[in-house]
DNA sequence: TCAAACATTGACACTAATGTGAAGGAAAGG
DNA sequence: CCTTTCCTTCACATTAGTGTCAATGTTTGA
């Protein structure tokens, strides 16, 4: 298919398809014309690049991860050398510990809700800078 | 304490910190001569608060989200219309994306890795470009 | 067939956010 | 006095994402 169908069924820009290739991260065929050809599957993988982008990873590593990534059933060992390997162990660990950051501070403001939807919203005081405890 | 004090106990640049204040997570006192002055938990709230950024979050929801998470046993539920809790509850939700795409991605990390350890590192092959499976 | 309408191309520049570097000056303390 | 720490301020680096332009390709309808 050509960009702007891509961009219809992933919802993202043209101009962030053109983008997301010139960062390496999809690399479509040519039609003779030079127009760009994306394959069926790279919808999918437009949403995989959002996800991890939006989950705080650079493109430089989205990079290195998403070919290890892209057909889960066929992964190709034969492409990784030890330093990939370093690099995605460095990746993973750094993905635990956000999950886990992400992951506490997500119950500390459920269980704030919780709190503040007990009792009933007030007007808008000035802010309590730290009340003595 | 100090700026230096902080920086040296959190591992964040003095240069940072500044930083942070300018954006409105961090409010020190100021001595008379001017240099500014930390309480002893603003040693958390750095550290808090560099979690929060990694984790992907922007300064100026972190702004918002911070006074609900300084004082867990002192919620301040007076200072929170309605607005707040609707940015709250969306941020929420959005961690909770963040949390599923990483955790999703980090298995599938994790799942290659183990593959990959099993095999044998081999020199580098050229990428093969998606084998028809 | 011709032309208007629209899609795609590369290219340059620009914004916004996070983070750094460095200059120039003032305060603290030996 | 001299060094260290701190102050403000301006500028710069990096990353993700956008705006826009002129040129070319495609489609469609008269």
């Amino acid at each position: 298919m050509r960009i702007g169908e891509l961009a219809a069924r992933t919802g993202v820009p043209t101009r962030l398809l053109r983008y997301y290739e010139e960062q390496g991260l999809l690399a479509p065929d040519r039609a003779a014309n030079g127009y760009r050809d994306y394959a069926e599957e790279l919808v999918d993988r437009v949403g995989q690049i959002r996800g991890l982008l939006d989950a705080g990873l650079p493109t430089k590593i989205i990079k290195q991860v998403l070919p290890c990534l892209a057909n889960p059933c066929t992964i190709r060992v034969a492409t990784a050398p030890a330093e990939l390997i370093a690099t995605l162990e460095r990746e993973r660990d750094q993905m635990d510990a956000r999950i886990t950051c992400l992951s506490r501070n997500r119950d500390a403001i459920s269980a704030y809700l919780d709190t503040a939807r007990r009792a009933p919203a007030p007007r808008a005081e000035p802010p309590a800078p730290a009340p003595s405890d």
